[in-house]
DNA sequence: ACCATGAGAGAACGATCGTTCTCTTTCGGT
DNA sequence: ACCGAAAGAGAACGATCGTTCTCTCATGGT
């Protein structure tokens, strides 16, 4: 039999990869199920709904998302480093084969109106998000305007290359970022 | 009776306000055929099939994005103007309460996967953005790249906006978008 | 006035999906 | 070896949804 913690683990990467390459509401339970190799009675043992499953993917996204992003900034030096760090992750991200969006934003698009539970965890995944640069644009001397200015080209990168499938979306980015630091840091 | 014409727009336009209030697959074609005011034999008989139905609204979503945004540039003397004129129309949209983020990237993200027809139509208002943009940004002598800076805040701003629920990100948007001009113009 | 065409209203169909239930099997404790 | 609890496999249920069908009624041409 396979241990407890170990079956939630194998359940959620299913739901995740699942959810994330096709959109949640076109993966039944019982592709989950199949993915995970699991019975349905188990799989709803350990998540009592679909609702469920679904923000706890969203959770592993969160953390995955904070560590790819630790990380990447880990070899840099300074806070305009750390910054700039973060569209080269996102530009590992993109060239990945299977990405496809920013897995908030798109269960946002498809379950936000209807699920406050999924407008809620997307809505904190990106405050988290903008909440990190803030710190490290504070630490450089740049304004609160500054880190929503590299928040939102971050936002548009995704959406961006998740759409043209192009990944140069993360180069043009950060070439933006880098001018806008370097237009305050000349104030 | 109700012209042919006539009740094709009147569903459209139901379509889409249900469409984008709650999500594609949440809303039913009898909801649809309710708000319409129509029978569904003659829904049926105007749009083949609720993928159909979509992407006519979807390409009315296209020509409503294009007319905002030639409305909000029509007062705009410059290029430079007309680029920032993108980012108050922006503003205007998000201020709207019904407002949810864009249709294209919403739909991509619900529907993308599955439905080839909804990423391609994605694209095309994507790349009908861009192209509008790099045509300002040249005539404004700017690079490719700015252009395709331009369009990355504007889409960052669009999501930041949707899911964080404030308007405020066409404003940074507009902000960054005029330091990254007046970088180019420097050079 | 009559009939044929087409439209409206909504029941019905078939498929899918989230969730639960049943039946069988396995397995650990004594 | 035997018994009871738990787990696997998947059938079954109830609801929903996209789509079609049926029945009724209005209407316009002759």
């Amino acid at each position: 039999m396979i241990d407890q913690e170990q079956a939630r683990s194998r359940v959620v990467d299913a739901a995740d990869a699942l959810f994330y390459r096709r959109g949640i509401q076109a993966v039944g339970m019982d592709d989950v199920r199949t993915a995970a190799g699991i019975s349905l009675k188990r799989l709803y043992s350990l998540f009592p709904s679909k609702d469920v499953l679904l923000i706890e993917v969203l959770k592993g996204r969160m953390v995955e998302w904070d560590e790819g992003v630790s990380l990447a900034s880990a070899s840099a030096a300074t806070p305009r480093d750390k910054l700039l760090a973060v569209y080269d992750f996102l530009d590992g991200w993109f060239r990945q084969d299977d990405f496809r969006g920013c897995a908030f934003i798109n269960s946002f698009g498809e379950l936000g109106a209807v699920l406050p539970s999924v407008a809620a965890i997307a809505l904190e995944q990106k405050l988290a998000f903008q909440h990190y640069v803030t710190e490290l644009v504070d630490e450089l001397g740049g304004s609160p305007a500054l880190a929503a200015q590299l928040a939102i080209l971050a936002e548009g990168a995704q959406t961006t290359a998740a759409i043209s499938g192009r990944p140069d979306a993360a180069f043009h980015a950060r070439r933006a970022a880098e001018v806008l630091i370097a237009g305050e840091l000349a104030a």
